[in-house]
Order: structure tokens, then C-alpha cells, then sequence
DNA sequence: TTAGGGTTAG
């Protein structure tokens, strides 16, 4: 860019970093950082959420919790998004304590977590084998006015028919349809390999045998 | 103008 005579700035370094941690090239990630900062560009909270995004996805939740700290320190006050990166990262290596204690955190500071973040530590609990856990906070997420989505039914499905209840998965879908949403291929194969489990193959075979949406075809 | 989340079995 400096070649053709525009002067970068801190969006365009960000899109860049942010490209390197998606192509899993952290160290190079964090050489643009710190080229960026060399160089007197200042990185704001996107920037600094790319490179907590970059922690996460290489498993180091112990430098991405305090690098959230850094961020405080350094005036970026953690928003939603930072935090339920770190909450995810924390989730996804099962330190679901952990990851509960930033969650408090965050709803004590201020800020209303999203349907990302309540996701992400149901998907623990729900794997970690907590489901009454992951009941109670399924209870708050409806009580706060989070919406449930895709995400969140995936989770239920999958969770109930792993426990083998599959009459409560299929209330899922059920429950899912009312809100005008349709429940994806592998939300069915799930289903369908819990029943085929089950020995109840005939009930398998009828599993996606709903009344389809015919409205955009009546002319 | 830039940032975070999930699943099947074969």
C-alpha cells in the first residue's frame, strides 16, 4: 500500500492480522502487531480482540486471560465479543470454572451476555456432563430475554439424545419450528442415529417426514 | 471499512 502512496491505518492492519490468525500464522500475527505499534499506528479494541482471538485458537488460555487483563490496564475496556472469547477459550480447554468466573464478571461490570457467550458454556457443561448446570443456565438465559438460536437447539439436541432422550430432542425441533426455524441435515442425523441406537429404525426413517412449508409455490 | 460460537457417521 505503501508502494501505491496510501498510508495504511489501523483498520488495514487489523484486516491483516486478523487474516494471518484465521491462516493459523499467530507468530506472524503478533510481528504485525507489533510492527503496527513500532511503526506509531495505535491498535484499538478490534485489534487487540484479533490477537485474543489468535490465544484462543492456539489454546493459551492462560496468556489470553491476562491478556485481557493488558487490555484493561491499557485503557480498552473488554467489550462482549473480548470477553466471550476468552470465555470460549476457557470453555473449549474445560476450565468451565474459570470460564464462569469471567461470566460473572462481565454481567457485575455491566455488560449483557449474548447468546455466543451463554452458547459456549452450555456446550461445556452440557459435555462435561454438568446438564443440571447447564438446565439452570439455559433457565436464566430465557429469563434474561436471550433469544434462543441455531446454536442452542444444536446444543439440546445433541445433548438429549446423547442422555437418550430422544422424545425430549424431538420437542426441540418442535420448539424450534414455532420460532420459523428448521432444524439443519446434521441436527437430523443425530436424531436419526439416536432412535437407529435406540433400535427403532422405522422411527428413524420417519424423522424428517414433516409437512413441508409449501407457501412460496402457491402462485 | 476491522473482532468472538456448534453438531452427525462413514
Amino acid at each position: 500500500m505503501l508502494k501505491l502512496g496510501v498510508e495504511p491505518n489501523v483498520v488495514t492492519f487489523s484486516t491483516l492480522i486478523n487474516g494471518l490468525v484465521k491462516a493459523s500464522k499467530f507468530s506472524l500475527a503478533v510481528s504485525l502487531f507489533d510492527e503496527m505499534v513500532e511503526k506509531g499506528y495505535q491498535p484499538d479494541l478490534i485489534t487487540y480482540s484479533i490477537i485474543l482471538n489468535g490465544l484462543s485458537k492456539i489454546g493459551d488460555t492462560g496468556r489470553a486471560v491476562r491478556f485481557l487483563r493488558l487490555m484493561e490496564e491499557r485503557g480498552f475496556k473488554p467489550n462482549v465479543v473480548a470477553y466471550g472469547t476468552v470465555i470460549d477459550c476457557l470453555c473449549k480447554n474445560g476450565l468451565l470454572k474459570e470460564a464462569l468466573h469471567l461470566f460473572s464478571e462481565l454481567k457485575v461490570k455491566g455488560n449483557r451476555p449474548n447468546a455466543v457467550i451463554y452458547n459456549c458454556l452450555l456446550y461445556a457443561m452440557c459435555n462435561l456432563g454438568h446438564q443440571e448446570e447447564a438446565r439452570r443456565l439455559l433457565n436464566e438465559m430465557i429469563d434474561s430475554n436471550i433469544s434462543l438460536d441455531i446454536f442452542t437447539y444444536s446444543i439440546l439436541i445433541d445433548a438429549y439424545c446423547k442422555e437418550g432422550m430422544i422424545l425430549e430432542a424431538i420437542d426441540i425441533v418442535h420448539t424450534m419450528r414455532k420460532q420459523g426455524m428448521e432444524p439443519n441435515v446434521v441436527m437430523y442425523n443425530i436424531l436419526v442415529d439416536a432412535y437407529c441406537k435406540e433400535g427403532m429404525v422405522s422411527k428413524a426413517e420417519h424423522i424428517g417426514d414433516q409437512p413441508p412449508i409449501m407457501s412460496h409455490t402457491t402462485f
